[in-house]
DNA sequence: GTGCGTGTGCTTGTATACAAGTACCGGTCG
DNA sequence: CGACCGGTACTTGTATACAAGCACACGCAC
């Protein structure tokens, strides 16, 4: 029906995945997904075997693999990389500004700001310009490496989106915090920026007390088939 | 020969190519590797796959398998994305230091400081010591992300260590960190921090100068056989 | 009704067979 | 002597077959 690569397979995967359309806890049997993908099980569990490392799902042998619930401990750690990561890069932001970086991050906002826009447009543009503010300073391959620490965050801050705060209170932070960088603010920036992130982390406790079930137990116990999330 | 399971042909696999066993450039068959370890392409190609996925491993389809070329793009993301982590981490730094925590950061010292130490059993108390300062400010688990991403920069080291800068000398580094730590000197900390990171890095630099066949060039040109270094 | 034991169906892990494509070597022609 | 052209041997990508093991359901004994 769809891929016939790898590639493809794993995109859609994690896709599917990180929309929550593959809800955490759900059992993800290789012999199925390669049936509804028209593929075999070769690629498709050489993707399961990526998203595993990612941390996205959980590979118990001979039993099963399952997405994974959220781990507020992986959360805190990706919240933790991504304030460091984001924070320290101000630091090394150049006097004179990249012009067409910052035509672009202006673009993205003025799309942010679009009344009625959509929760997946969304989260595109708030990856984009995350990622822009990190080309801006001249680390923008540091994204990749915070985008795969942070796929546990961002299935919760996904919920946290939808049932809290609304994109238009985001949209208005990261506003904030690229006019501190075009003031040359620096510190104005960094506590923007802590703001913004902090709120980000805020709104995934927020969801964690209204939907526990999504959440790995504390305790680390080994989820199996009949504590599915049946997610209808 | 050894392992039967993918666990087992990845950390070989990653153990060669990080200690340089496996030089930059040289083709990694999947059949020529299955054959050696005594298992089937399948658990060898999903340990390449796993090491690609880390930049370690370059595969051409069609073509073939190569160790990635020390690449100075990564080594500088490693580089911003390692110092980010570990300077924020000192911010977090506890008031009380666990006490047990402590006692393996202090033996760990003494043993970097053993005069004939050699470079494998260094750089295993090396990691041990940079991801216990990140266990005591309650980072710990940052520490997988950060040694995922600086294996380009790990290889550049290893070489660096070798015929540049003595283990001593990182040692002594090491111990002016904790020192500063202990004493509750944060920005002493943070300055001894930094200057330890920068000089590994300088290394680095001046190890390409010395070998720069075993970096990729800057045009990103494609490796192929004829390119090979036979490390002989 | 309750507890235990066995069989069945599913799972992942590994090995192997086939498909498709590229680089290189060698012969041939100009 | 040089350039071109085709066969060959290798590569990775995918599909399939086989192996080993766990969980659950069913049925029986108590």
């Amino acid at each position: 029906m769809a891929g016939t690569n790898r590639q493809t397979v794993y995109a859609t995967l994690r896709r599917k995945v990180l929309s929550m359309e593959l809800a955490p806890g759900a059992p993800v049997s290789e012999n199925e997904l390669a049936a509804a993908l028209g593929v075999s099980r070769t690629p498709v569990r050489e993707s399961l075997i990526l998203l595993a490392e990612e941390g996205l799902i959980q590979v118990f042998p001979k039993v099963g693999s399952f997405v994974s619930r959220v781990d507020p401990v992986r959360v805190a750690d990706a919240q933790f990389l991504r304030e460091a990561v984001e924070l320290t890069a101000l630091d090394d932001l150049p006097g004179r500004l990249d012009e067409r970086l910052m035509a672009e991050l202006d673009d993205n906002l003025n799309r942010q700001d679009r009344p009625g826009i959509g929760l997946e447009e969304f989260f595109t543009l708030d990856e984009e310009f995350h990622h822009g503010l990190l080309k801006l300073s001249g680390h923008g391959a540091a994204w990749a490496t915070v985008s795969a620490a942070k796929g546990h965050l961002d299935r919760a801050r996904r919920l946290g989106l939808n049932e809290a705060t609304p994109p238009a209170v985001n949209a208005g932070q990261h506003r904030a915090i690229l006019e501190a960088v075009v003031r040359g603010d620096l510190p104005a920036a960094r506590t923007a920026m802590r703001t913004h992130l902090r709120a980000v982390f805020d709104d995934v406790e927020r969801i964690r007390a209204q939907s526990p079930e999504l959440f790995a137990s504390n305790d680390g116990s080994t989820p199996v088939r009949r504590n599915v999330v049946t997610w209808d």
